[in-house]
RNA sequence: CGGGGUGUAGCUUAGCCUGGUAGAGCGCCUGGUUUGGGACCAGGAGGUCGUAGGUUCGAAUCCUAUCGCCCCGACCA
């Protein structure tokens, strides 16, 4: 048990004024956290028992997952990465660390980075640990803190540039295996999200910079999310913008019929889509070829989708390039003969198609008959384009953004977005990691094979922030009973008189017994202060001693998410309290 | 990194436009009156007005640079 006097909270009446959103000023006001600088922060005394509590129910879960925990260091020789499949793109977001005294006068290359995750260090040390099938699989997992130099911080602990990460790494002899291994952390991630008290759904997501073949991501809804998550209640669906498909376009679907052929029309300056809905032209968005020229690892190629359809980058990353990006007119024209506004990808029309990477278009392109596109040839369009007669594609693919309203893939259903936190991802990596670093085992055949990856994360302490901004009111946090700091508050209204003070020691104890953590506030303040500070830090229940109920013979139990009061007498304080307490746990 | 904003006491802020003694509320300290939802009275401490230059008799205020922080975008747990 705690007093609050000898332990150290201290609330604002104030949000500071950087603090924004909801839960970003609960953070501030009840003294959880205290700023450092961008993206950094002190877990005040009473935020780190809320960090530790969910990081024990995220350890609990994991391992009846079979994953095992250890500890890798944080500090990373620049080489190990360096030898990894995205040096390129990670290094972006990665401190660098001096070598300090070491080396003077001559590298002024960094020698260390600071650990953004941990696929680079897990997976050559276990190629070294294990060699053989019978010590597969295997699930390694830290909790630890992570710095990446977040482009951005924000929001508090939302997007922080040190924050608490679980990282999970699973090792499989198989690909089925892989697959359960997968299913059995998203199994681990749903029970945890369950227990601390979070409503986290999986939704289908993008892969990234990760690689990897499928993978969920965990979203927490709410208004200030960073994602779009498209869904449909009824059939389940459920993705991250950058990965939602939509039924838009049938599988069935088949060509119009040609109206003729193609021919060159002048739109002297129109080089946008608008432009060429408008009068004279007046084509329609839906029936117009946009075409896009980025660039994947230095070469460039197209991207074909509907006028009024809009490119989701992150779908590029199908496409298999490690890096890619939109082109510059410079790098456009001598490639296709004109300039953007113009292009298009009608055979024979392309300047230099030698140069190109391929050419791919998005499925609902297939939607169009008889549509226009541009003629490669500044000033020009042309007009009767059809898709199989026309179009020198390399491949269909999907890379529209979905956009609310369209067809459920599933069931049809209209679908629609929400915006969420994400506070966990599941990756199912493959061999991506493994091959790079040669981490192969040998089968009761004598043989080789690559040992097949999986790579978990759960942002603890954005989690930590995402559960206040799921849970709380206008006097302040409520916290869930799983991870409060403390589950019980004894708010001691006359600290100095003896018998109060006495009675909430042995109530204190008492809640101890059955398993809770209690704080006594025995400060000398006026009540209305301890009232609204203990609503403030948000602790679920609340037992008042003293004043006019104990002058009536009756202590007062009350819960922070409930309005009503409960009178018990004093001399059923102490069952009534451990019941009460017990059953707490038991629904926790 | 692009766009926008902002920096005055631990927190919230007034003053800046139109240069002339840096002010208030909360919090903190002392004393008193209070005591069931952030009390009241009296007294007190706390500021090189982000930093560095410049203009000026005189700069929180005007100018320049720089740094920090916040918001929107691209990225992420």
């Amino acid at each position: 048990m705690k007093t609050w006097s000898k332990f150290h909270i201290s609330t604002l009446r104030d949000s500071p004024a950087d603090a924004e959103i909801a839960s970003h000023k609960l953070l501030m006001r009840a003294g959880i956290v205290r700023k450092l600088g961008g993206g950094l922060y002190t877990y005040m005394p009473l935020g780190l028992r809320v960090m530790q509590k969910i990081s024990q129910i995220c350890r609990e879960e994991l391992e009846v997952s079979d994953a095992i925990e250890l500890w890798m260091p944080h500090i990373h020789p620049v080489e190990t990465w360096e030898q990894g499949p995205r040096w390129a793109a990670a290094r972006e977001i990665m401190f660098r660390v001096d070598n300090a005294g070491a080396n003077k006068g001559r590298s002024r290359e960094p020698e260390f980075v600071l650990g953004p995750t941990h696929e680079e260090i897990i997976t050559p040390l276990v190629k070294n640990e294990i060699t053989s099938y019978r010590d597969l699989p295997k699930n390694f997992f830290q909790i630890a803190t992570k710095f990446r130099n977040e482009i951005r911080p924000r929001f508090g602990l939302m997007r922080a540039r040190e924050f608490v990460m679980m990282d999970a790494y699973s090792f499989d002899a198989t690909d089925e295996g892989a697959v359960k291994s997968y299913f059995a952390m998203k199994d681990a991630y749903a029970r945890f999200f369950k227990r601390i008290g979070v409503t986290a759904i999986a939704v289908e997501a993008d892969t990234g910079v990760m690689g990897g073949s499928f993978s969920h991501e965990f979203m927490v809804p709410a208004e200030i999310g960073d994602d779009d998550v498209i869904y449909n209640e009824a059939s389940g669906y459920a993705a991250n913008r950058e990965k939602a498909t939509s039924a838009l376009v049938p599988a069935d679907l088949a060509d119009a019929a040609p109206a003729g052929a193609i021919e060159e029309f002048a739109t002297p300056g129109v080089i946008t889509i608008a432009a060429l809905e408008a009068a004279p032209y007046s084509v329609s968005g839906d029936r117009q070829f946009k075409t896009l020229v980025y660039i994947g690892d230095g070469k460039p190629f197209l991207v074909i989708l509907r006028g009024n359809d809009e490119l989701e980058e992150a779908k590029l990353g199908s496409l298999g390039f490690t890096l890619t990006r939109a082109a510059t007119p410079e790098e456009i024209e001598p490639v296709l003969g004109a300039k953007p506004g113009s292009l298009g990808a009608v055979k024979g029309s392309i300047k230099d198609p030698s140069a190109l990477a391929g050419v791919f278009a998005d499925h609902a392109i297939r939607l169009i008959g008889n549509g226009v596109t541009g003629a490669n040839k500044d000033g020009f369009h042309v007009r009767n384009v059809n898709v199989t007669r026309d179009l020198a594609i390399t491949r269909f693919g999907d890379f529209r953004r979905v956009r609310p309203g369209e067809p459920d893939p599933k069931n049809g259903q209209p679908l629609q977005v929400k915006r969420g936190i994400e506070v966990g991802h599941i990756f199912k990596l493959g061999t991506k990691y493994s091959e790079k670093f040669g981490a192969v085992y040998t089968d009761d055949q004598k043989q080789s094979h690559l040992m097949v990856m999986g790579c978990y994360g759960i942002g603890i302490s954005r989690t930590l922030q995402a559960v206040i901004e799921q849970s709380h009111d206008n006097d302040g946090i409520i916290w869930p009973w799983s991870v409060a700091p403390f589950q019980v508050i004894i708010t001691l209204l006359d600290p100095s008189v003896p018998e109060p003070a006495e009675l909430a020691k042995k109530l204190a104890s008492v809640a101890e017994q059955a398993g809770a953590d209690v704080l006594i506030d025995d400060r000398e303040e006026r009540p209305g202060v301890k009232f609204k500070d203990a609503d403030l830090i948000g602790i679920p229940l609340r037992i008042t001693i003293g004043g006019k109920g104990l002058l009536a013979g009756v202590i007062e139990l009350k819960w922070r998410a409930k309005k009503d009061v409960i009178k018990v007498p004093v001399a059923e304080a102490a069952d009534h309290i451990a019941a009460v307490v017990r059953d707490a746990f038991a629904q926790a």
